[in-house]
DNA sequence: GTATCTGTTCTATTATTTGTATAACAGCTA
DNA sequence: TAGCTGTTATACAAATAATAGAACAGATAC
């Protein structure tokens, strides 16, 4: 669970744990089924607060990607990379594509750059990487 | 100068004016050059106060995207669509655009859908809209 | 000139968020 | 039994968000 964080960051370490868990999960190095580590580990690991931790992964269960059971802890969900997403995401979701896209258009990226850096990007969760079960 | 924003959101107010700024800029709809409405005008309109406003345009000239004189007030650059972006802009917004990117392909979006929802908001943004003159 | 609008800056207050901290309880497991 | 875990509760300091009032200076309109 090579996990990098910056402390110095504007985004709060709790979203940043959630953001690279994601990543994480959309790029096959977390699968689904694949436990994380529990919130007082993982805190010991990043030298913060468990709190914190607890704070990313509550999250991550509200959003829908992770489970989390007393028994087993904290785990990826099975029934999402498969299935299809909760309903209203897609459009909440392409609202903040809009935000995002726009902002480098209106910085002066050419539509055919973002498009092809969108590619890129998609095509890095396509090829499979090691897990950690 | 049509501005919709949500009060109930988890989204600071003077974030939402910068976005949707932003979103005009790469829209068309605020052409370069154009001038934006004076921050206590903005602050009438929206019935917010009028520092919250100017706390967007202070974010948007920081960021590039306007500039601000005492004379002609906040108006949009003329360097931007045309030029390059800033140096390191584009490293750090691929990054923003990965971890938006990870977000739907963990919901369970498909590639293929992304891209093409990628594609249809570049297209809005392509076909011009009426400016504001 | 006077009045008005503007950007800019300063101080202040309230509410919320962020991160840390300590403590406790209950369930599981070695 | 002992240890690890998720969970909940409370508390605190720091930063952020939004509002508010006041003042100054430059530009513009009458």
């Amino acid at each position: 669970m090579q996990l990098t964080l910056d402390l110095d960051s504007e985004v709060p370490i709790y979203q940043q744990i959630r953001d690279r868990i994601v990543e994480a999960i959309a790029d096959g190095a977390l699968a689904a089924g694949a436990a994380l580590p529990s919130t007082r580990q993982l805190g010991m690991d990043l030298a913060i607060n468990f709190h914190t931790v607890n704070k990313a992964y509550d999250l991550l269960r509200r959003q829908g990607f992770i489970r989390i059971n007393r028994k087993s802890g904290a785990v990826v969900r099975r029934d999402r990379l498969s299935g299809p997403p909760e309903a209203g995401f897609a459009d909440e979701w392409q609202s903040r594509l809009r935000t995002l896209l726009a902002e480098a258009v209106a910085q002066g990226l050419s539509p055919q750059e973002v498009q092809q850096r969108a590619g890129s990007v998609l095509e890095s969760f396509a090829t499979p990487k090691g897990s950690m079960t």
